[in-house]
DNA sequence: TAGTTATTTCAGTCATGATTGAAACAACTA
DNA sequence: TAGTTGTTTCAATCATGACTGAAATAACTA
């Protein structure tokens, strides 16, 4: 297989995680299409040049999601003394960063069914229905908590 | 405490949960907005004008928007002989059913994965890389599927 | 210092898709 | 049947925000 073949393969199964990330998450293309080369690239670590010349995005572009990804941790940016280039690569626990993320906010949707319980007076038929609500938002959060994943 | 203030007080727990919905589901604010109103009144079974009247949205918004919530199946439409008249009411697990597509979606993801993993050998630092975001990625489903929630 | 290269900022373009009003339609009643 | 009321469709508007090119800035070398 050639090199370029080999490239295309690597760029089609990035094509995927931003499909992934766009659909799923609502993430823009180009963030997804970043996350996708950093998790597949080699090396690790890619300049922000070498990353918009393989997902074809112009250089802005890169500045602004760079800045989001390593700003919401799932990207660190490593500079290396004498050279301006900034490299970038992605976290270790970039994903469990993100599902992490995710249960808290399925936590914090289940605070607010709580106080939905209490505006209706905790009782009846529009109280249960809240507190079913409640327990599929935190049940997740709860399982997580006592199981936590091992590497 | 007037009619109205309790009123008040139900719709600004609705724009709670509105802004939930939109932030971390990126769904549209007046489909969050029908969601959090389906999960708060009473009756459980309210129809597309006393909706459109509450939340403030046209009824051309409120069909688009039902059709998509029923569609996915977290409201249901309820019919009565004799009444021209569509109700519809939140399903009971609807967020145990939205909380279960998030999971496998998330094991999609974990299947892409996988296939990154054999296109960069199986072994090194690239496919350990990809490894971690899988075993993330279905770490959840896993728990989930081996603690169900009971009600 | 001047020269070179990479990054960042910013104003503007563009695409997407949510929302609506008006008209068409459907379902019931008398 | 005509009248009434609720629903759906559709074309058009509007807001949002991703993306870019060009200019400004910063960081290195000689």
């Amino acid at each position: 297989m050639s090199s370029e073949e080999h490239q295309d393969r690597l760029l089609r199964w990035v094509e995927r995680v931003t499909a992934f990330c766009v659909e799923e998450w609502g993430l823009p293309p180009i963030t997804g299409r970043i996350l996708g080369w950093l998790m597949i690239c080699d090396p690790a670590e890619q300049s922000a040049g070498q990353i918009a010349e393989v997902i074809q995005a112009s250089r802005a572009s890169l500045t602004s999601n760079m800045r989001f990804l390593t700003a919401i941790g799932l990207v660190k940016k490593v500079r290396r003394p004498g050279d301006r280039t900034a490299y970038y690569c992605i976290e270790d626990d970039a994903w469990q960063k993100v599902i992490q993320r995710k249960l808290k906010s399925l936590g914090a949707f289940g605070e607010i069914a709580d106080e939905g319980v209490d505006l209706v007076g905790g009782e009846g038929h529009r109280a249960e229905r809240i507190k079913a609500a409640h327990d599929s938002l935190t049940w997740l959060q709860n399982l997580a908590a006592r199981h936590p994943l091992r590497r």
